[in-house]
DNA sequence: CGGGTTTGACCAGCGC
DNA sequence: GCGCTGGTCAAACCCG
């Protein structure tokens, strides 16, 4: 009903200056990525996944890594990849960036497992730092590759935008120093009771997202969540929901929606970090857990069934919490993983609802030319 | 009754 | 300056 409602308001919402602004943000995107520069010819980063005997497999979109090394990233061989995102440095206008937008840098890594290798091995750097937009085998899954807005260009590595990255380093400072949740609270109260100070923008910590393809909005990833707000967004019939974590002092925030080209898919974004241990841990929790600081731990330590799943198994059942992980000028990306008792993971994770098969951009709208 | 959700209103930032 | 949009607040409401 109340969707029915934003679906009406929100269809009629497309106009010319709209499109000129979503071509802005395209432009903005790819001056921060400078994604055509990426090196579709190198082959070693182009490994194709391993043939597996699952259909899903079959269907497995193909998407991009953005690493910040020349490391590449593991090879594909997982029905349901993660695809975190992107991670936007600090001083990104909330608004100015859709999480659609947000995606647009996909990243590509075959397994949860090879994930936390790769992101354990490759620490994405805040600011200074040479970031490689990789290529995963687009061509071996044309089906998918449309979406994908491939470089096509050979140049194999391009430098961040210094300003957006280095906005988003002085997040990391801060959430470094302990006075993260006194800044956000005194952020948050100023800004209904108090004038916001002008000239000094609202500080972002880093976001991270990804997608997913669930049939509920609101994956559970261990931790509780309390939505505090649903917005509708523009050009698109879903809302956004707004959920922030109710542990006490604990300010991070997620943004789930729906994507609007694919209602099958959510894109969920993170933003902060946990400063707890989270409350829900299921027995056999594996992967990633947080320490006392809240920041996780990277580690790719896995207990690997036996199974075909071998390299993939506990992806499917994975539940990512997103932890930041940061140190003086870098930062990663993890995830914890929960495990839950399955003979067959992924039919497991459809039974519950739970991340799902963990889909591509295709919800993107397709880039527009340059 | 406590905790979570809904929802209208407000604010900030940005583009025109 | 105005309009648009994203993000947030908080009162009202719901639910166990």
């Amino acid at each position: 009903m109340n969707e029915m409602k934003e679906n009406n308001n929100i269809s009629s919402v497309c106009t010319n200056s709209m499109e000129k602004r979503e071509e802005k943000k395209e432009l903005t995107r790819t001056t921060i990525l400078k994604r055509e520069n990426f090196d579709m010819a190198n082959s070693s980063f182009i490994t194709p996944p391993p043939a597996t005997t699952t259909s899903d497999i079959d269907q497995m979109p193909s998407v991009y890594a953005l690493s910040t090394t020349a490391t590449p990233p593991p090879p594909l061989n997982s029905i349901f990849d993660m695809m975190p995102c992107d991670i936007i440095g600090g001083d990104q206008k909330a608004g100015s960036l859709g999480f659609i937008d947000l995606l647009d840098i996909n990243q590509d890594f075959g397994t949860a497992a090879s994930l936390f290798d790769w992101f354990a091995q490759n620490p994405i750097v805040g600011s200074q730092q040479q970031q490689t937009f990789v290529p995963s085998p687009a061509s071996t899954l044309p089906e998918t590759s449309e979406v994908l807005n491939n470089p096509a260009t050979p140049n194999s590595s391009a430098s961040i935008s210094s300003s957006s990255n280095e906005a988003g380093n002085d997040a990391f400072q801060q959430v470094k120093t302990g006075d993260q949740e006194e800044e956000q609270d005194h952020d948050k109260t100023k800004k209904q009771l108090k004038p916001k100070k002008k000239n000094q923008k609202r500080q972002r910590e880093p976001r991270f997202a990804f997608m997913t393809k669930s049939e509920v909005d609101h994956l559970d990833d261990g931790f509780r969540w309390r939505k505090y707000g649903q917005k509708a967004v523009k050009n698109s019939p879903y809302p956004r929901s707004y959920y922030r974590c109710t542990s006490a002092g604990c300010g991070v925030k997620k943004r789930v929606e729906r994507s609007s080209d694919d209602s099958s898919i959510v894109v969920t974004t993170y933003e902060g970090q946990h400063i707890h241990p989270s409350p829900i841990t299921p027995r056999g929790s594996i992967g990633i857990l947080t320490d006392s600081t809240g920041f996780g731990a990277a580690t790719s330590s896995f207990v690997i069934p036996q199974t075909q799943y071998q390299q993939h198994a506990y992806m499917y059942s994975s539940s990512p919490s997103l932890n930041i992980t940061t140190s003086n000028t870098s930062f990663s990306p993890t995830f914890s993983f929960h495990q839950r008792r399955s003979d067959s993971p992924a039919s497991l994770l459809r039974d519950h609802g739970l991340l799902q098969d963990i889909v591509p951009s295709q919800m993107r709208k397709e880039p527009k030319e340059e």
